[in-house]
DNA sequence: CGCCCGATGTGCT
DNA sequence: GCACATCGGGCGT
């Protein structure tokens, strides 16, 4: 398997989103590798996109979608929940995918005991359940997700077609005003369209 | 399945 | 203070 590399990430924030479905993202912990093709993603482009936490400029918080490509942005939210998002484009231009879907693919035991035994279709659909299923933290915070040598990244997977990808605005916004709301910036695969 | 709502902590106004 | 890139339980359909 192989690692998708930090030039891969410096593309536009909405390509990257869009070319992470069918790739496979790996947590590695001391039992081995759980991991889960992803299925769902969401873009957030910059200080001008409303609905992006850079709207209020740099903070300590979004000071890593300031930085380098390939990095991970973890955040807390709603008081108990973590969310992974991967940081894309030039350093200084704050974006982020958010990783919203998987589909488990390794260490699903794990997974289900992480997930506390919920029903299978519901282990990793939303962006705070696959932080909860991977035990991911903001100890996570920063980390390059390029190297294989650290405990999170991202894996080349098979790839989907065009065909297969649906665009639909993101999730959950709110009161976030438009074009922000409503522009199509979440990108979906079908888990029974990947290329088994 | 859908809608409603409470949980619960942090960052920014 | 309050909003928040959410989740899960409860209850009605």
């Amino acid at each position: 398997m192989v690692c998708l590399s930090e030039g891969f990430y410096e593309q536009e924030v909405t390509v990257v989103a869009r070319l992470l479905l069918g790739m496979r993202l790996v947590r590695k912990n001391a039992d081995g590798r759980l991991a889960g093709i992803i299925l769902e993603t969401e873009a957030y482009r910059g200080e001008e996109d409303l609905a992006c936490h850079a709207r209020a400029g740099r903070t300590h918080r979004t000071a890593v979608m300031y930085g380098k490509a390939g990095r991970a942005y973890v955040y807390f939210t709603y008081g108990m929940h973590w969310m992974l998002n991967v940081v894309t484009g030039p350093e200084g231009f704050p974006a982020a995918v958010l990783i919203r879907s998987i589909h488990p693919v390794e260490g699903i035991d794990q997974i289900k005991s992480n997930r506390n035994d919920r029903p299978d279709p519901h282990l990793c659909d939303g962006p705070a359940k696959i932080c909860r299923a991977l035990n991911i933290d903001g100890t996570l915070n920063g980390i390059a997700l390029f190297d294989d040598e650290n405990s999170l990244w991202i894996e080349q997977g098979k790839g989907v077609s065009d065909l297969r990808v649906r665009t639909s605005p993101r999730v959950g916004l709110g009161k976030t005003p438009e074009p922000w709301k409503s522009i199509p910036w979440r990108y979906s695969v079908d888990c029974r369209d990947l290329i088994n």
